[in-house]
DNA sequence: GCTTTAAAAAGTAACTT
DNA sequence: AAGTTACTTTAAAAAGC
């Protein structure tokens, strides 16, 4: 059975929030000289926090997207600390941003190789197409997430909602690797 | 030939016309391409598919059609690259690569993995290099037990690779870019590959 | 579908030095 | 030839073209 337990690290949160009113993104835009706002390109404004180290997208509707944290309560904490310098800098903000975790993205060590080929023949909804792209994208179910496996044993989950689908995930995945003897451990 | 769409051809609706320009655009693609029927066959019966599932709506139907004969060649094992198709049809690789991906998920299409094997005589030809190097490629590749080494690399860069060291092991004069060009790998490829097929081959 | 954000995996590519 | 940077794939939201 596994000889080693997965090693799982969150690499990214993705988080969405409303603060329920309209937004002035050019006089944040003059009240933070270091945002990027590019309205022909983009609707949305850029706000980068240095800790924690992450980027939010504001939009006029007031609506936001966090990018970049490490974990769901980083996020929430980020998007707290965009409104309370958005507060500080002269920016009214009534309400306090209601947050929704929208994507979790992690990488995972199995410990073993993974036999890639035989996977991509046996795994359902599955594709292995090396002139693209060198790992096998896996769509599991249940959970509703997506995992790319690499030969060296290492994963990419991403999809999750809750940190917790990430483990299922990955356990899922482990489990079903070592039924059809997919797994290689020295 | 092309029965797969004459059969179909005569209910003369939109559809009819959608396969009209299906046609004539794969087998343009068959003379730049060099595939046989069967494969042309195999992509009208796949683009067919892909439009009664209602895939071609919003979509490039060119794009499509260079896809599902990707997605053709890939079936029979006709050593084609997404690079090859997207010359011959003026369409961007990533486009073509995205559609065929589609194709896949949406039509429940379950492809054969590349094997390199495959890719060396057409790299052989394009280089000009001679029937016994391309039969010692093979033997490389097959000796270098493929799943160990191979897993997640490009099949033309391990056939490149495979056909480089066959050259100078036979002294046929071919340089590591005369190999990658025909191939359409760079030489640092070449040279990546033939470092893993040095260790399991114990050249 | 595109535009923008972030991040990992491993391979390949394109420049510099 | 080594190094660096950058692009391939995956997911998801935002407003608008």
């Amino acid at each position: 059975m596994p000889q080693t337990k997965p090693m799982v690290s969150v690499e990214n949160v993705v988080a969405s929030a409303d603060v329920m009113q309209k937004m002035d993104l050019n006089d944040i835009t003059r009240k933070f000289p270091d945002v990027e706002y590019h309205p022909d390109s983009f609707p949305g404004l850029v706000f980068r926090l240095k800790t924690p180290k992450t980027a939010t997208l504001i939009f006029t509707s007031g609506k936001m997207v966090c990018t970049g944290s490490k974990s769901e309560e980083l996020a929430k904490k980020a998007v707290k600390t965009v409104v309370q310098d958005l507060r500080k800098g002269g920016i009214k903000v009534k309400k306090n941003a209601v947050v929704t975790i929208q994507n979790i993205v992690a990488s995972i060590n199995l410990g073993g190789k993974i036999h890639l080929e035989q996977a991509a023949r046996t795994l359902p909804r599955s594709m292995y197409e090396p002139e693209q792209f060198p790992g096998l994208i896996h769509r599991m179910v249940d959970p509703k997430t997506v995992i790319l496996l690499f030969s060296s044993g290492k994963l990419v989950c991403t999809g999750a909602k809750h940190e917790e689908d990430v483990y299922r995930s990955v356990n899922n995945l482990h489990a079903l690797l070592e039924e059809k003897e997919l797994m290689i451990y020295d | 030939r092309l029965r797969t769409w004459d059969s179909r051809s005569q209910v003369h609706e939109p559809v009819d016309r959608n396969f009209r320009q299906a046609f004539s655009e794969l087998d343009r693609l068959k003379d730049k391409l060099a595939v046989g029927d069967s494969v042309i066959e195999k992509a009208a019966y796949i683009y067919r598919k892909a439009l009664e599932k209602g895939l071609v709506r919003g979509r490039s139907i060119s794009a499509l059609i260079a896809s599902a004969l990707y997605a053709a060649c890939r079936d029979t094992e006709t050593p084609r690259t997404l690079k090859d198709i997207g010359q011959a049809s003026n369409i961007k690789r990533k486009d073509i690569a995205r559609c065929y991906r589609l194709l896949l998920r949406e039509l429940n299409l379950k492809m054969p993995v590349v094997d390199p094997v495959k890719c060396i005589s057409r790299i052989a030809s394009k280089a000009g290099l001679s029937e016994k190097t391309k039969r010692k490629a093979t033997k490389i590749l097959q000796t270098a037990e493929e799943q160990k080494i191979s897993a997640g690399k490009d099949p033309m860069g391990l056939a490149a690779a495979a056909l480089y060291v066959a050259c100078v092991t036979n002294g046929e004069n071919k340089t590591q870019r005369d190999v990658a060009e025909a191939a359409g790998v760079t030489e640092v490829t070449i040279r990546n590959r033939y470092k893993g097929l040095k260790v399991a081959l114990n050249l």
